[in-house]
DNA sequence: CTCTGCGTTGGTAGCAAGAG
DNA sequence: CTCTTGCTACCAACGCAGAG
């Protein structure tokens, strides 16, 4: 009698350990779905640290109902109570030691924190040199081919003057692959090998590809716009380009080439409207152009550079 | 060289709004 | 009402560059 109760009992105690395990199961499983939707994007993905720490905000907000800006202040060891407020909406810069709390505070373990540190200093460094230096290691901390292809691809095509003149040359009816016609064509001219390595690069980046016939022919690569690495890598190429012009002074005759200059004083209504003058300008040659059925057979640039002489022109906004 | 002004960084006080 | 939170005005210390 006590045995078959004994049984029993031991059967509905199996029975709900099961239902609970199954519960539990579910329970866990269902857990992590929450986690999975709201997680956010990993670190490496920025290119700007404030991005990364707003986002972090919003996604602390919505996950903890302790978090604050008071409460990261506190956790970072910091005394002022919304230095992270002031970081993210890029009132205040981040030092060195602020890095340090920041990369405890969120918990960035050794990659992710080398990462935040770098991307720190890439975003909030003036000088172009030391922005390029932090870019690049950027590139190399970034585990992987996780780092956004578009901007990479972007840096890579304007880090040199060629790349853009050989995706120009491809249009040349005559045109030839050969590392050694297409170093012979670019002036100031190349090396094989860097004729040879700018064609596979852009190849690879897709801004030329094969037609059907196996020719090389131009091609569209998505480019973005507005963001640092984008301003960072066109401003690279424009310094390479007015160097360029400013070598042509001396290689290129003057029947080849236009060089003019004037120094104006101007008032800020002109200058708004020679800016806008200049953007219609290169629309309407860019369209002339387009219009132009004649076959190619020159490759050149155009630079406008129009810049302030006094440094209150440089300073207004 | 010193002095001065300025920008940067870190901090304090306190206000308004909203939840409880 | 109190407490928390977001936010801002303001202050102090520091380093640095330029003027004299």
């Amino acid at each position: 009698m006590h045995f078959t109760y004994f049984i029993v009992f031991l059967y509905n105690v199996l029975r709900t350990l099961k239902v609970y395990i199954f519960s539990v199961f579910i329970l866990t499983k269902s857990f992590h779905l929450v986690i999975l939707t709201s997680e956010m994007k990993d670190i490496f993905e920025y290119t700007d640290f404030r991005a990364y720490l707003k986002d972090y905000y919003l996604y602390k907000k919505e996950t903890s109902s302790y978090f604050s800006f008071r409460y990261f202040s506190k956790k970072a060891g910091f005394g002022s109570p919304s230095v992270l407020k002031f970081i993210i909406d890029g009132q205040r810069n981040l030092s060195q030691d602020g890095i340090d709390k920041f990369i405890e505070a969120l918990g960035l373990t050794q990659k992710r924190g080398a990462f935040f540190r770098t991307l720190v200093n890439f975003n909030q460094a003036k000088a172009e040199k030391a922005k390029n230096r932090y870019f690049s290691e950027l590139i190399r901390l970034t585990p992987g081919e996780r780092f956004r292809h578009v901007e990479k691809n972007q840096y890579e095509f304007y880090s040199k003057w060629y790349y853009s003149a050989i995706r120009e040359l491809v249009t040349i009816d005559y045109f030839n692959e050969s590392p050694a016609w297409i170093a012979g064509q670019l002036h100031p001219s190349i090396s094989l090998r860097e004729a040879k390595k700018a064609v596979a690069m852009l190849l690879k980046l897709g801004f030329i590809k094969r037609s059907k016939s196996g020719k090389l022919i131009q091609a569209d690569p998505i480019i973005t716009t507005g963001n640092e690495v984008a301003s960072l890598s066109i401003r690279n190429f424009h310094r390479q380009m007015i160097g360029l012009a400013a070598e042509s002074l001396n290689s290129v005759s003057r029947e080849r080439r236009e060089i003019s200059g004037l120094t104006l004083g101007i008032s800020e209504k002109s200058f708004k409207e020679i800016k806008e003058r200049i953007a219609a300008f290169e629309d309407e040659l860019l369209d002339m152009i387009s219009k132009d059925m004649e076959k190619t057979e020159h490759v050149y640039q155009l630079n406008f550079q129009f810049y302030p002489l006094n440094s209150h022109g440089a300073k207004v906004q």
